[in-house]
DNA sequence: ATGAAAGCGCTAACAT
DNA sequence: ATGTTAGCGCTTTCAT
């Protein structure tokens, strides 16, 4: 009754099809790679005879290792994926790299790199991980991970990281003199004494603690992540200007983060320094927070206490927070976009994407 | 001064690493994945040879065809990626399966599959991915992407459908039992006159518009997406059950994914009938817009209108939404269990996750 | 502990 | 239009 099982024994290969068809490889490789190379008889006896073995076509790595060419792009993210999954600024990233390497044509290979392996299994992963290109997100200055990218001597576009690495394009927005503008503007408006609160500053947790913290000196001296670095110094910066001593910003460390944390921060840069009268945030989800905060304590805003953001994510839009937007979808886009069409010359890029301050009704004089 | 260029014009490979050392091709590998197979002395060696010629250790993509492994799981979403993200019920799941994938330290490929290309493109993608099983997550029942992936004879998961896909195991909720509870909570409020809010109910649009539209009785009889469909028949069980007609239920379609179709759709139900004193949404996001909308328009709710959500996102629960809560991220992470520790036994599983009502304060009696 | 040989499944020259 | 040949870079018996 079955002159041919439906399921064979052990799977159809382009050589077991051609050996059933008698015909060369070659043949069945056309048919599906070059149809034109073959005639159109041949090429639906062929595809036919696959249907009937069962065979789905070409073996997508044997076909990678031939071509040298994956059709997939990985992006590795060292934040925690909680992070990279509750930050709307993040996901939009994401969401407009997936864009990208879709309207290419191109797999996204989340790789498995985070904060709950250790940094030999992330660094494996990264080094049999079956891509053209990575995309490095947000990386600490020290991040492991991108030495071991850059060992594997493909295209690389680094995100957030303005480091320079020889050879790699960068995708970033100017931190420092977007966070420079938006702390002028709140000096500008008379805020003497102003707090910071500021996602994680280094790859170490501060204390041992998992709440927000005042963050030290020594600690302030040298922040490993890039952006929360530029964006403090960017607030240095307007306040030197305004001839205001740096120091006298209360800096409020969230390592972990939670969706309470500026609340939670909000409430230890209080206590830290009760005269406060402007809290700055380096992230629209902690300010946001903050303002939740706030609120249940009675505090009015901007009465009482002007918040600013930074991102520009819709709900923070949405709540009229006083904010910097930048595109963190065009991010992503420019980033897949680098590594799918990277420019003829093969020099390394440097993007540089624009913002823009928000003035939002979160911010006014102090009382 | 340079007796061996830093960067080679032709990459190193394991060959050419063994030539340089005069030794085996087995003995480089071996260095690499079975260093109890040599002295530590000529591993050192190998290892030192490695990062003098850049040589970054074996090929992936050659690791792959060889061992029939690819250390990577591939996710195939047929929603359009600005739904995908933009739902948070969605985005649990990813960020579910992501964590699974991540412990198992399996790479997850987000296949090039979506609604701006064409089909064969798409498919192209499933055929050429490079990955050891497939999960498909949320596909219509006459999802074109779902037989393409079952040609690969890989290991299946499919989640959020239920029909019975041969030998492919499956993750889901009862939506249908679900949304009953939650339509007989309203109906035994007191509710005769209620409408349903949904996203799309087939892949084609209903008219040639792009806002929310009144389900016509023949679209409502096909419903392509099988979530959609559980809920709607959900609802028409409690109904029943009640001695209402189901078709006294104003169903309003929400073909596009925008953060404001549910107050459209709300405008667009009211419209249809405007003694409505119940809004019931297939979904929280729906259910959220739709309350801004309201709210805008000086409807009060419950007082006014009553209005339920399904999914349990965070700011519904924080908003005080009636709804039914969901455990989108355990889906993605049983989903990615599945595929990364089968069931002993080789057969599909079916594993129905539990969800909970959720009586907030959007409802209550009619007026 | 190390090496030789045999493929994994496919594509790309280069014939014919 | 179809076939022949030669690898892509690696792992894995099986010898030594």
């Amino acid at each position: 009754m079955s002159p041919r099982s439906p399921t064979p024994r052990r799977r159809a290969t382009l050589a077991s099809l051609a050996a059933e068809l008698k015909v060369s490889r070659t043949t069945i490789s056309n048919a599906y790679n070059r149809p034109d190379q073959l005639s159109a008889d041949l090429r639906e006896r062929v595809l036919a005879t696959a249907k009937r073995m069962g065979y789905p076509g070409p073996d997508p790595v044997a076909r990678s290792l031939r071509t040298r060419k994956a059709g997939a792009v990985g992006l590795v993210m060292t934040e925690p994926l909680n992070y990279s999954f509750s930050d709307p600024a993040a996901l939009d990233f994401v969401a407009g790299l997936a864009e990208s390497c879709e309207d290419a044509g191109q797999g996204l290979l989340l790789v498995a790199v985070g904060p709950n392996r250790k940094v030999s299994d992330g660094a494996a992963a990264v080094l049999s991980a079956g891509v053209d290109g990575f995309v490095v997100y947000s990386a600490s200055d020290d991040d492991p991970y991108l030495q071991v990218v850059l060992q594997r001597h493909l295209p690389v576009v680094v995100v957030d990281q303005p480091q320079n690495i020889s050879g790699t394009s960068r995708v970033c927005i100017d931190d420092r003199a977007a966070m420079a503008e938006l702390a002028r503007y709140v000096v500008e408006l008379g805020h003497r004494e102003i707090g910071l609160l500021t996602m994680r500053l280094g790859r170490d947790r501060p204390h041992g603690t998992g709440k927000p913290v005042v963050a030290s000196a020594e600690r302030l001296e040298t922040p490993l992540f890039h952006v929360q670095r530029e964006r403090l110094h960017g607030v240095y910066d307007a306040m030197t200007e305004a001839g205001l001593a740096p120091q006298s910003l209360t800096v409020v460390e969230s390592y972990e983060h939670q969706p309470t944390s500026g609340g939670l921060a909000a409430e230890v840069a209080l206590a830290a320094n009760p005269r406060l009268t402007a809290l700055m945030c380096t992230a629209d989800v902690l300010a946001l927070s903050a303002m939740d905060w706030l609120r249940a304590h009675g505090i009015y805003v901007p009465g009482q206490m002007t918040v600013t953001g930074f991102d520009g994510v819709p709900e923070a839009l949405r709540r009229g927070l006083t904010t910097v937007r930048q595109p963190s979808l065009e991010k992503g886009r420019r980033a897949g976009h680098l590594l799918h069409s990277p420019p003829r010359s093969g020099l390394p890029v440097l993007d540089v994407l624009p913002t823009e301050l928000v003035r939002g009704r979160t911010s006014g004089p102090p009382v």
